[in-house]
DNA sequence: GACTTCACG
DNA sequence: ACGTACGTGAAGTCA
């Protein structure tokens, strides 16, 4: 058997997966479809090649010889889309990194070097296979060069293959020939023109009586028919510029030898990196574990220590070292007292955080006598330069070494080290307040790992990578060591779920906890053993060993202050602020689920009623099926994967038929009850209190989110729903101050576009919306109707979104063009805001980002999109965030500022719930007028803006009179 | 796990 | 011609 190789088109085969496969991004907006596509093909081929080889050919964008010849043929054709053009280089650092051989040369065509090479492979005596999407490489086909041509059909890929009489088979001529057939008949695809009037018929007739175009006209008289006879004469020139045009080279002089493409394991760590950037999730399997463990560099010098006089030891070095930074990490296992299985974040892929979530439908593994605890400590690690290079110790919590003694050194070595990395400190705040027991007293969360003494000491000693890593790519779904390790160190380390799959932290130290200490661990458990030193290690490590780069990046990208004052200050007082809590009246909770569950029953029976039938109504499919279908409904207005039947199509429906509106109730209540009756009531701690979860790191535009159970959206608009915010409740001797800022987008916007008019109605105190529909409507401003009002407010909200007509329309319930009037004269009233959002655009085109007014950006990839939908979606994005995102900064900025003047003052009350523009405070009644103060004057004072920026506050025993 | 729907700012 | 408002999270259905 002689050996195999085979030879790829790279852009050929890149070009016909990035159109074979639909748009495919990773969360950071890469565009992969193609990469995907591409390596699917490859895979396919070397397994049913196995070949001993393997080449890719690509072009370099830069006229060659062959270009120059005929570009005014190719000058017509489209340029290459933005998606396709960004995965060229992506493919070929991929290929690189799974040790292929790329050939790409300065003054060559992949054609030609393909030629070139197959026919070098051939006269070596090898069996060639050509890869390629299109038939332009079909002349070269012999008995031992076989052209693949891949076709990507539904339902799997299927491959076309030529050896020389597949060829002729299908062509009616032989490799060789197609030459001539494209001199003769030309090549629309490659724009090559032919002989005119000469197409394929009349090209294999002439060929199968002479072997060549040459042939052809040196007996020019001989050829039939007349007609074609005419046609070669007045063509002829045209004929042998085809012909050259169309003829491979298989000459060319390349610095390249078969032996350098002998084709190696191709699923090397350095590949797997990349599929793991790329998320391309489906073709991680194909990496052994090896490959997954095996990294490009890890970090070393792991050292554990098992007893306390150890750890005391190697605590007292380290401080008479004195580094400059210590990487430090507690881990452990977040937890539910509830008994019932927590959702999970949904946005999570690859890399996790630093620590697991997992549901514990599982009985509770130790400590049940105090089950308000969310969090288990189970161990510190810590990493520091040595001697020039990082020395990392793990330690596990057990009977010696337990939660007080681990704090108390920690302490220790904290008040020498000038500098802390870590890793998600509002998590790892959590962890130490569990460490110190201070379970008992969540209400005061002032934690004694934590010199807090100085808050802005504690907030420039504190370096969070993960929070770096977020400010300077917010798009990223997860900020774990394994992210900064593979983003900012080059290195490679296993995600948890890589080294320990769904296993919960505290599983696998339970497992391995007394042979450790005993060092009494076989072969199997030390695999373990190491296996979980080396995770917690990495923890601390990666913090050290990063936050240098991720802070200089912060430098350069101008976002230091942002992080130092704004980030690290809100992870704190989130920490806080989740620590504290909100409580909950579980009564009010079950008296609003008993009225619902009355209103469902009986809503649900008059549903079957009018429907002739029982189904389900939650099912979208059903409900189609019934309505549009059965009961023959008008306007079965959108489908997608079926009908539409939101509530806003259902709405303009109402009136055909009384089944609509029983159905838009039942939504709403049966909605009430899953998401807020049900849903909350899990989340009830044994403190009578919702301690959920605000996220830092989540959302594009530097808002906080919130989860588990999401605070920010309980209901408000209708009125059966607001009756949830009865729920939440000021304890015994506390009233609510909800406070929330007035109009604070479009405030920013004034602020942010300068624009006179509306800066100007904002001085005034003027009703803004009535203020903008007098001027687009040229109505005298006391006499605008509600109407305009209510329009003027549409607009002004289409404005922060990024406007669109369609999108207006919709809102409106008007149409396109109606919509589009009314944006044109609000241009027209409002220049400067139509010069600020065009500008916005414009910087993100240029720049990739869109930037706050506080240096916060966010990446706007889909702004070259070539696709009009994606890149209208950009500029939306580019118009919308830098507003948003603002408004975010500002809210943050203000929760610092009133959670450290609460603090200063020593005051009791505290901080529960963030909602966007708004702050709810839990407030000692006999603070509430100092509160209101600091509410109030700290908000309005968050930034200088050239409007007023206003809050307001209420106070209520609950959120319902709050708000 | 994708898709729909709907709660909030 | 394209088919939409910006930013989130949770629950339910269905394959």
């Amino acid at each position: 058997m002689s050996e195999k190789i085979v030879l790829i088109d790279g852009h050929s085969i890149l070009n016909r997966a990035f159109y074979g496969v639909p748009d495919l991004t990773n969360s950071e907006g890469m565009h992969t479809n193609a990469v995907y596509g591409f390596l699917n093909i490859m895979f396919k081929i070397l397994d049913t090649e196995k070949p001993e080889y393997l080449t890719v050919a690509f072009d370099v964008k830069k006229p060659t010889f062959r270009h120059e010849m005929f570009k005014e043929y190719k000058g017509t054709r489209k340029p290459m889309p933005e998606e396709l053009r960004q995965q060229v280089p992506v493919i070929q650092d991929v290929l690189e990194a799974m040790g292929i051989t790329i050939v790409k040369r300065q003054g060559f065509e992949a054609d030609d070097i393909l030629g070139t090479i197959a026919k070098m492979a051939e006269a070596e005596g090898k069996e060639v296979t050509l890869v390629s999407g299109d038939r332009d490489l079909l002349q070269l086909a012999t008995k031992n060069i076989k052209i693949s041509i891949p076709k990507t059909k539904k339902g799997g890929s299927e491959v076309e293959e030529y050896h020389t009489e597949d060829v002729i088979e299908k062509y009616g001529v032989t490799p060789v020939q197609i030459i001539d057939m494209k001199g003769l008949m030309g090549d629309t695809a490659d724009n090559i023109p032919g002989v005119a009037g000469v197409g394929e018929k009349t090209a294999v007739k002439i060929l199968k009586a002479f072997p060549s175009v040459e042939e052809a006209y040196e007996h020019i008289e001989e050829v039939e028919p007349k007609r074609a006879r005419e046609l070669l004469r007045a063509g002829k020139d045209m004929a042998f510029l085809s012909k050259k045009l169309a003829t491979i080279k298989t000459d060319c002089e390349l610095d390249y030898s078969i032996k350098d493409a002998k084709l190696e394991n191709i699923f090397t760590s350095e590949a797997f990196e990349w599929i793991k950037k790329l998320e391309l999730k489906s073709l991680v399997k194909k990496f052994d574990s090896e490959a997954m463990n095996k990294a490009v560099e890890r970090p070393k010098n792991f050292k554990y220590l098992k007893k306390k006089i150890e750890v005391k030891r190697f605590a007292d070095e380290l401080i008479k070292d004195a580094p400059e930074v210590v990487g430090v990490s507690f881990f452990g296992d977040e937890w539910s007292n509830s008994g019932v299985t927590k959702k999970k974040n949904k946005k999570k892929s690859g890399g996790q955080m630093a620590f697991v979530f997992d549901d514990i439908s599982a009985v509770s593994l130790e400590d049940e006598s105090d089950s308000t605890n969310e969090y288990l400590f189970l161990g510190l690690s810590l990493s520091y330069e040595k001697n020039g290079e990082y020395e990392t110790v793990s330690i596990l919590k057990n009977d010696e070494t337990d939660g007080d003694f681990l704090i108390e050194t920690y302490k220790k070595i904290q008040k020498k080290i000038p500098h802390i990395a870590l890793i998600d400190w509002k998590n790892e705040l959590h962890l130490t307040a569990v460490a110190e027991n201070l379970s008992e007293d969540r209400e005061a969360p002032l934690q004694m790992a934590f010199d807090d003494s100085d808050l802005d000491r504690l907030f420039n000693k504190i370096s969070d990578v993960s929070i770096a890593a977020y400010l300077i790519n917010p798009l990223k779904d997860s900020y774990g060591a394994d992210d900064i390790a593979r983003d900012y160190l080059d290195m490679t380390i296993p995600s948890y779920s890589e080294r320990f799959g769904k296993s919960r932290l505290s599983e696998i130290v339970s497992e391995i906890d007394d042979d450790y200490l005993r060092e009494s661990a076989d072969e199997e458990k030390n695999v373990v053993i190491n296996n979980l030193l080396e995770y917690t290690g990495e923890l601390s490590y990666v913090a050290v060993a990063g936050y240098k780069n991720l802070e200089s990046t912060l430098e350069k990208t101008g976002m230091i202050k942002l992080y130092r004052e704004v980030e690290m200050p809100t992870a704190y007082f989130l920490y806080q602020m989740e620590r504290v809590g909100v409580k909950a009246d579980i009564a009010v909770l079950e008296q609003l689920a008993k009225k619902l569950d009355r209103k469902i029953i009986e809503l649900e029976s008059d549903i079957y009623d009018l429907a002739g039938e029982e189904f389900n109504i939650n099912s979208p499919k059903q409900l189609g099926v019934i309505l549009f279908e059965k009961m023959k409904l008008p306007f079965a207005k959108k489908t997608k994967t079926g009908y539409s039947t939101s509530a806003d199509i259902l709405e303009k429906l109402k009136k055909e038929d009384p089944i609509i509106s029983k159905i838009l109730d039942y939504r709403q209540f049966t909605k009430l009850k899953s998401t807020y009756a049900e849903g909350l009531a899990v989340f009830i701690e044994n403190d009578k209190r919702i301690h959920g979860k605000f996220n830092q790191m989540i959302t594009a535009t530097g808002r906080i989110s919130s989860t588990e159970p999401n605070l920010q959206n309980i209901p408000i608009r209708m009125e059966m729903g607001r009756e949830f915010r009865k729920v939440f409740k000021a304890k015994d001797g506390f009233v609510f101050l909800d406070a929330d800022y007035s109009q604070i987008e479009l405030r920013v916007l004034a602020d942010m576009s300068e624009d006179e008019h509306l800066i100007q109605a904002y001085k005034n105190g003027d009703d803004i919306h009535r203020s903008t529909a007098s001027k687009v409507f040229h109505t005298p401003f006391d006499e605008v109707t509600d109407l305009q009002r209510r329009n003027a407010k549409a607009v002004n909200f289409g404005i922060v979104y990024g406007i669109s007509a369609f999108g207006l329309s919709q809102d409106l319930g008007t149409t396109r063009k109606e919509a589009d009037e009314i944006i044109k004269k609000y241009f027209a009233t409002y220049p400067a805001i139509k010069a600020f959002l065009d500008e916005k655009v414009e910087e993100a085109k240029e720049t990739g980002y869109s930037y706050t007014k506080f240096g916060r950006r966010r990446p706007v990839p889909e702004i070259k999109s070539s696709n009009f939908m994606q890149r209208s979606f950009g500029e939306r994005i580019a118009m919308n965030s830098p507003i948003q995102g603002t408004a975010a900064d500002i809210i943050k900025i203000a929760m610092i500022k009133v959670a450290r003047k609460l603090k200063e003052e020593k005051l009791k009350s505290r901080i529960v719930l963030q909602v966007h523009d708004e702050l709810l405070v839990e407030t000692s009644v006999d603070e509430i007028e100092k509160v209101k103060e600091i509410l109030i004057s700290n908000m309005q004072s968050a930034a200088e803006l050239k409007v007023p920026l206003i809050a307001e506050v209420e106070q209520g025993d609950d959120w319902f009179e709050a708000h």
